[in-house]
DNA sequence: TCCTCACATCGAGAACCATCGATACGTCGA
DNA sequence: TCGACGTATCGATGGTTCTCGATGTGAGGA
């Protein structure tokens, strides 16, 4: 392996698609709305969102990360409170991070976590479609 | 074994808490919003809600109910355009049941789902909190 | 240059989940 | 009453995910 550590271009080379919520198949600008998921692929991508908040300890950093003064945290700042080991905390944001939910910016030797602006917000508008449907 | 095959209540003796959504631990009346989810218990209550719809079966089978005409539909509805077994099926089906998100109702031999009113909205509305959005 | 710190990756073990065929159950029509 | 039908449950299996200790990588200070 000669890939640079921290360099978030070459993180991505595992994964096919860079950023499912910036990028979707769909067509649209945003993640799809629940009524078009009858569509599979429409359906995969958001399920794949859904998946990255479907650990307790994913959503307890989103929401750590979110009430933190400046919206941003480092690793050393989350390990404790969720109570899991360096590593772990680790993979779930990188998780987090590959989902388009958290973005990463590193400041020396402190990686700095934040909210992904309008990410929550496409979830949120995918979601509300389906609220909306008459019945 | 002697529980009544298809009796909702007998359906529920393996799962602690009947609803999730509907009878959160948090206090309020819906799910707890993103910010809240610093508490453990509170992120617990939101994943298991997003592992719900961490399946793109599931997330299928919400959207297919969500636009059928009347939306509501039986299970022989929902068997074919997933490409799915029909036990497959009625396994995905029981836990969206269980997430609060769809309604189960018994009509002859046939059993309905619809919609669950309001559940798709907590959850909207636990994740705007975080996005700022005053939804 | 060497050491320490903050973080990522690796490899392994355990737990969980999706899926299926087989089967049990209740309802309805004959 | 009986058989067909729609649906749920069971048990097994293969794949995924969570978690950790060990280790690698780069930045910054002495």
């Amino acid at each position: 392996m000669d890939v640079n550590l921290w360099d978030s271009e070459a993180m991505t080379t595992t994964v096919p698609a860079p950023l499912p919520l910036a990028t979707p198949a769909g067509g649209g600008c945003c993640a799809p709305d629940l009524t078009q998921a009858v569509d599979p692929e429409a359906a995969q991508e958001l399920a794949r969102s859904f998946k990255a908040l479907a650990d307790p300890t994913r959503v307890q950093l989103l929401a750590i990360v979110a009430t933190q003064p400046g919206a941003e945290a480092c690793v050393c700042d989350l390990t404790e409170p969720v109570g899991l080991s360096q590593p772990t905390v680790s993979h779930h944001l990188k998780i987090l991070v590959e989902a388009g939910l958290l973005e990463r910016k590193q400041r020396g030797r402190w990686a700095y976590f934040s909210l992904a602006p309008g990410a929550l917000a496409s979830l949120v508008g995918s979601l509300s479609a389906a609220t909306q449907v008459p019945h």
